[in-house]
DNA sequence: GCCATGGCTAGTA
DNA sequence: GCCATGGCTAGTA
């Protein structure tokens, strides 16, 4: 078996991210060198233990649609307005500008 | 065998 | 819309 993908490691990811921006489950798959594991990122996300420090909210599709929610995508969509995002339904119009660049994060 | 994805085809309008 | 993917869980034998 090969090296797996650690849950702690995508949480310190996270964690980085500011308000405003967003990043996608296959941005954070990449970073970790495991460029094909953007579903388990998904269900890796699905268990986070702390929801109030861990910000799963700011993971969305790399297509711009906003994708799945533990508590639902409604609640998903209000925290992301909050923070400064716009939408048309479930697409997310700057997404693009939005999109952190994970390497440069600190 | 399920799923909080993503990339690729086929082929409609 | 199909299906490979990777991590997980249920629950068969």
């Amino acid at each position: 078996m090969h090296k797996q993908l650690k849950a702690s490691d995508v949480y310190d990811i996270l964690v980085r991210i500011p308000e405003g921006k967003i990043t996608t489950y296959g941005d954070i798959a990449r970073l970790l060198g495991h460029p094909r594991a953007s579903r388990a990122i998904g269900r890796i996300l699905n268990n986070n233990p702390n929801p109030i420090v861990v910000p799963c909210h700011r993971v969305v599709m790399s297509n711009g649609k906003i994708g799945g929610y533990a508590f639902g995508k409604a609640r998903k969509k209000e925290l992301l307005k909050k923070e400064g995002l716009r939408f048309r339904g479930d697409e997310m119009p700057d997404f693009a500008e939005c999109r952190a660049n994970l390497a440069k994060l600190r």
